[in-house]
DNA sequence: GATGAATGAGCTTTCATTCAT
DNA sequence: AATGAATGAAAGCTCATTCAT
């Protein structure tokens, strides 16, 4: 009566090391330390991931798979653009929030280091998914005529790059109030420079 | 007839550093990397700089401050906010071309390695010469009446985060066009954002 | 209605094993690696053999006998010795060309890891039925005055060193020309060397 | 007052590893063996060879050399193809009691781990100050009609081979006499397999 | 100031073997 | 007899830092 599948197995590691990477960093970070916190032995972990990297890997697409079926949801609802500006901004600081550490991960460790994610996750591949679903928000915005028809990646870098500001500012604790208190100016914001002009 | 003062020395240091950091990262990078960068041997270097984290710290502040003091001079000019916008936004593609390695110090290095920064430049210590001149610059834009008047630290994250998600696109060679040719619609995209409405 | 007896399993260990060994040597070879070979699970592996180094021994035991009864054979025929010299000779060459593994086994696993065949091979014990029939070929020679009365293992080295010496040269492929055009040359230089005189 | 040399030290490790590797073989000997055995730390090892792989393929040609250069003293000599012959035996018969680490790093260590020398001892590459001697030896002889005009590969088998079988052995301690014993023996086997018939 | 050999703790990874199922 | 997840000791190698010269 196995009482815990291997897949299980797989997401308690996923789920330790999410954490230890984004709170240690990725070479701070050793096997021990996630072998330990999943209550495993070092030797086994290496029957789950082939390496660290591999593990860092995985990670990302785990990620972005998430936060893509986030938007996705978002992407369906029957409201305007400007609503869901401000439901993706939401959900954004909710995740920050409630699972800090994975956007802590896409922020401090998947952005920074090239090294680990260079072979494998070339351009955006490990983080496709995330991207597509904003990419589809982009177009549909500028379909219906609310958004101003400019390159995405443009605006990519406007929302994301304004996002994970505020939530590394979040996270050094500098902001003087907390996250949701920054939404409606944030939503705002953004929504001001994409829309139509 | 020392041909070579300490300081310049140092300076070597600072700019073999400031490459290979960015390059390779913090930890991939060795003090022999450096040391043979510039030519001097491990033992020298600890002449000059008593940590490979303190060296790290050094670096920050360094970029701080030149960053802050071309902020300075466009503050000083005497031209609108949005001119400004546009001004700070240049100057910041143009360094991200012309000496990568400070951009890229900063995202990569900087923002992602707590463990290396958190003692000496909690909050925003080694990082405050650029932020005091970036307030500047909004206060003067909220007094002038050209702003918005909303939290610094929405407006600061905004913009910075809009910047480096752009140079970070760059530095992956993902974005189709130079960086220049974003200019314009950055630009117009912040001040969007952040004037008075 | 058991397919395979016990027998024949530990029999296809038993080849995996030496192709595997032969190949890329005895601490690269894991025991996964056989399992994988033959088709097994690896808990499976040990109900067969109680440990890697157990199933070395029993290989070049199973070796030793095969050679041992390749020799009987030649001894048992009636033949000068010189033309058993020969057939000992050819028939080194076949086994090296048709099941290279064997010898390779022999010149590559055996007799270089002493540590593994130190507990339970000393001296000859674990290749006794090799080097028994070639004492018989050896004595039959002298007995018969074809062969010069000398030390069998002085006359034991020569031979087996010379074919294993040629052996290795193919296998690193130094040889210009394959094994069987060097029997001739061989079988006469290790009767002249061997030879009443 | 540096009392040994860099050059010194790297003689020690070689004569250390020499040894350990010998006795052990080359995968039960460890860095850290090594370096006890020296008296330096495991990381200063690594100062002096880049890895356990290039230790191992530079002690091939330090013994090769070593080797060759008795050799070419002997071939030097203004003595018969059949005193040399006995001279080379005695040499390396010498050399097998003196210092057997060398011949047992051949036959034990070198001879059998081809993982370990195939990338950089390719063919005979870390082996041919060794081998250029023998052929030399070879070629005189013939060239002075004392021996058969054979394929030199066939001859150096027999020679080398012989000689291993027969430390081998001894190594062994299979012979139940000092191998000095059978220099006569064994160099008039050689002779008469070699000689022009 | 300058050198670079030396240290040693610590990292990732491997693998023979066991054992609950 | 069969499975393969689990163990844990041990290996090779790295690197920030020190210190005698």
């Amino acid at each position: 009566m196995a009482r815990v599948t291997k897949e299980e197995k797989k997401q308690g590691i996923i789920s330790a090391a999410l954490k230890l990477f984004s709170e240690k960093g990725f070479y701070i970070t050793t096997i021990p330390d996630i072998a330990d916190k999943v209550g495993m032995s070092v030797g086994n972990f290496y029957n789950y991931f082939k390496s660290k990297d591999i593990l860092a890997k995985e990670l990302v697409l785990y990620i972005s798979e998430y936060l893509g079926s986030q938007i996705r949801e978002i992407n369906e609802r029957d409201i305007t653009t400007e609503q869901k500006i401000y439901e993706i901004v939401s959900m954004y600081f909710s995740v920050a929030e409630k699972k800090p550490e994975m956007i802590e991960y896409f922020l401090r460790v998947y952005l920074s280091n090239r090294e680990v994610f260079g072979d494998g996750c070339e351009g955006m591949i490990c983080v496709s998914p995330f991207v597509t679903e904003m990419m589809m928000f982009f177009n549909d915005g500028v379909e219906s005529g609310d958004l101003h028809d400019q390159d995405f990646f443009s605006a990519f870098g406007l929302f994301m790059g304004y996002l994970g500001g505020m939530v590394f500012l979040f996270g050094e604790k500098i902001l003087p109030e907390p996250l949701d208190n920054y939404k409606d100016d944030i939503a705002q914001n953004i929504y001001n420079a994409l829309k139509k002009r």
